[in-house]
DNA sequence: CCGAATCCTAATCGATACTG
DNA sequence: CAGTATCGATTAGGATTCGG
């Protein structure tokens, strides 16, 4: 039971660990439907190699999905699948609570904290 | 606003990555209070020293609270603290998740899949 | 414009041995 | 019993270059 739990739980933060998984999600969630070139502008830190990677796995777990036009030059537009959207609370949780928890870090060690252990 | 959302979701994150942060706290979260041996032996794969230093990073997060017990031979216990009783929704938000998520992927890729991507 | 391929660094994880 | 220290293996992440 506890070991089940623990397998449903990895599962679930297979998809939303990864340095920009989360930032991916939050566009498209809030944009809706993006352009590979969209995601770009929007992410400036990230490269090419990382948006690529972290939207195929996205993909492959059916959260987001991929539509390829064929036309020259290509275009390639991003969207949470109908199942992706399925998540968004467990976003939401995860925003709240993540939100309560920096402030609640901030009164244990001060706002000075470098937010690292050591 | 999106860029807020998503601090917050990696303050969280933060706390449940690591290879054994969530069947560590679904150990606490069941059985309460436990020794550094009991959990050990809950967790036969994992070494002392991660062990040590995940329940380091849960205790600097104030979820997880060390008590040391000053005899020979040394004695230690750990427990979830109050403030990490709360996270207890965004745990359970995850697991529910992720246990639909399991059987969706079954009914996309098969029972015979090896759940590697490539 | 949207990637794939290559190479490299840094962080994470783990096996083993040692200590108060 | 409950750790620390050290070292090697593995993996995630990034810079750059090339191609359809």
């Amino acid at each position: 039971m506890t070991d089940e739990c623990n397998r449903s739980t990895e599962s679930a933060l297979e998809i939303l660990v990864g340095k920009w998984k989360p930032v991916i999600l939050f566009q498209l969630f809030n944009n809706g439907t993006m352009r590979f070139s969209e995601l770009q502008r929007a992410m400036p830190q990230i490269t090419k190699k990382m948006l690529t990677a972290q939207l195929r796995e996205l993909e492959y777990h059916d959260i987001v999905h991929r539509k390829i036009y064929m036309e020259v030059p290509p275009k390639v537009e991003y969207s949470i699948t109908e199942y992706g959207l399925q998540m968004a609370p467990v976003m939401m949780a995860l925003a709240d609570w993540g939100d309560s928890h920096i402030k609640h870090l901030d009164e244990i060690y001060g706002e000075e904290r470098t937010g690292k252990l050591n």
